[in-house]
RNA sequence: GGUCCCUUCGUCUAGUGGCCUAGGACGCUGCCCUUUCACGGCGGAAACACGGGUUCGAGUCCCGUAGGGAUCACCA
């Protein structure tokens, strides 16, 4: 590791193939967090050595949803494709320090001994020209294999998993570099971790068995080892493993959903670790909080009751003015026009209150299409049951007495409505609820005198008649 | 199948040998508040996978069993 180095260094390292999917941004904030709560640095890395399945596309949508979560990375993203020199460079001292060696057989060649190993319920190990390259042929192709050590064990203290020990035995003598000349995954990783000089390396625990196999380059090479962090994978709500078919989806389906960046972080954060029994927490919190001792063991489960209670709550901290942007072109789509100035003045006011009923952000466009000029509106069942040959009557008197008011604020719509129930010996519940279908058309809203004051004089009135007269 | 990892309420988790009659959150649910829907307040049901040890004492340590997961490519 070079010295002028931070103390930490972590690093993303995506491979892109695919969207940002809710396990890889957990990855991503976990190592974001444990580089930020230690005033380290946090890389970003596209593995894309792959270059058949790699697209830009991908590229595009895990940086935009890293932006979306919040999560900056220092530095510009690497290419890990770009550097495949280097990595050809130290394949090939692996091969002159006498730690790999070269590898003529066919690929046809090598699925046989696989199959006929398996068959027998040997493991092979690719060693087929392990100790052969006096034998090596002229003008043929071939491929780097490291020479893997056959005695003793390996142990790596995971500052998650524990202590986890592998026999050498085990491991396989790894193509490092492709017959065509391209470096696979697993020299790269090494490689790039240690010219980027990571020091913490957080990721899925699906590649708690690849780290053993990387260990041998690193001590071929004289490079010191790296902390380790293997992090268990999240689960589908079924518990059964997340995959395209199975409920994965990319970070920009959740923000389509309507779910916040600060409650996306927030449940991420909590799902797999935790500070006591703290539930909300803020960015600032986890940053000085996190550490990756309290990371848990155990694959956990996606729930979205519990993000959804998240997002309600994050959305109720945000202003009116600060949700109005989230929600206008949703809502413009909604009531099928611009908004007008009107429109906008009344949504300011009514907003907070919409906030404090909705989990997702969809559930605020959806009440606040009420505030808008959208006569007739339209009625739930429910709704619709509210005018009888009874209500109607009382509705368009209601209407006449509102009309009548020369102050419009909800503490006068208030006591109209009350006195004119008191006089005509009615329960006040037997008035606002009719007024309320008429005004909403069942749909959530606040407080009924609140909703008449932000919908103004004239639009309330409108919106009694229509159903006075229908 | 080999190897490795994991296992506390339905879910996320607290718990690091006595503070556990196992705590919190989401969800579910009863009551209260109330002009609706929410919010809020007060309650409730709900878990240490199983079996052996170790120990005066085990959710906590050890060993088995069962279940789940990961991995065994010239993919990453």
């Amino acid at each position: 590791m070079t010295s002028d180095m931070p103390d930490i260094v972590t690093r993303f390292a995506p491979s892109p193939t695919g969207f940002l999917h809710i396990g890889g941004a957990r990855t991503a904030l976990y190592n974001w967090l444990f580089a930020r709560a230690n005033g380290g640095k946090f890389l970003l890395r596209i593995e894309d050595t792959d270059t058949k399945r790699s697209t830009q596309e991908a590229i595009d949508a895990i940086l935009k949803g890293l932006q979306w979560l919040g999560l900056d990375w220092d530095g510009d993203a690497i290419s890990q494709a770009s550097r495949a020199d280097r990595h050809r460079e130290i394949a090939q001292a692996l091969l002159e320090s006498g730690n790999a060696y070269k590898c003529f057989a066919t690929a046809e060649e090598l699925a046989e001994k696989r199959d006929a190993a398996r068959a027998g319920g040997e493991r092979f190990r690719g060693d087929i020209w392990r100790d052969k390259q006096a034998e090596a042929p002229e003008n043929t192709p071939y491929s780097i294999r490291m020479k893997m050590p056959r005695e003793g064990a390996h142990t790596i203290v995971d500052r998650v998993q524990g202590s986890v020990t592998v026999q050498n035995a085990e491991l396989d003598d790894m193509i490092i570099l492709r017959s065509d000349g391209t470096p696979t995954y697993m020299l790269a990783v090494v490689v790039d971790d240690y010219d980027m000089g990571v020091t913490h390396i957080v990721r899925g625990d699906d590649h708690l068995n690849n780290a053993f196999r990387q260990l041998p380059i690193y001590e071929a090479m004289g490079w010191s080892v790296p902390e380790y962090a293997h992090i268990p994978l999240i689960h589908g709500p079924d518990g059964k493993k997340l995959s395209k078919r199975h409920g994965a989806l990319g970070v920009d389906a959740y923000e389509d959903m309507g779910f916040l960046p600060e409650a996306m972080r927030n449940y991420l954060l909590r799902l797999g670790w935790s500070h006591g029994d703290d539930e909300i927490i803020s960015t600032q919190e986890a940053i000085n909080w996190f550490n990756l001792e309290n990371i848990g063991k155990g694959p956990s489960r996606f729930d979205f009751d519990k993000i959804d209670s998240l997002n309600s709550h994050y959305l109720r901290t945000l202003n009116a003015s600060e949700l109005l942007p989230y929600i206008k072109s949703a809502l413009e789509n909604l009531i099928d026009h611009a908004l007008s100035k009107t429109e906008e003045a009344r949504l300011l006011k009514a907003l907070p209150s919409l906030a404090e009923r909705a989990k997702r952000l969809p559930d605020i466009s959806e009440s606040a299409a009420l505030y808008c000029d959208i006569r007739p509106i339209a009625l739930t069942d429910k709704a619709a049951k509210q005018f009888t040959d009874e209500t109607r009557p009382v509705i368009a008197d209601v209407a006449n007495e509102l009309e009548a008011l020369t102050s419009w604020n909800s503490e006068d719509i208030k006591n109209s409505i009350m006195s004119f129930a008191e006089a005509r010996d009615l329960k006040p519940g037997k008035v606002m609820q009719p007024l309320r279908a008429a005004l909403t058309g069942g749909k959530q809203s606040g407080d009924l005198a609140e909703t008449l004051e932000i919908l103004g004089q004239v639009e309330s009135i409108a919106r009694l008649r229509d159903q006075a007269a229908a």
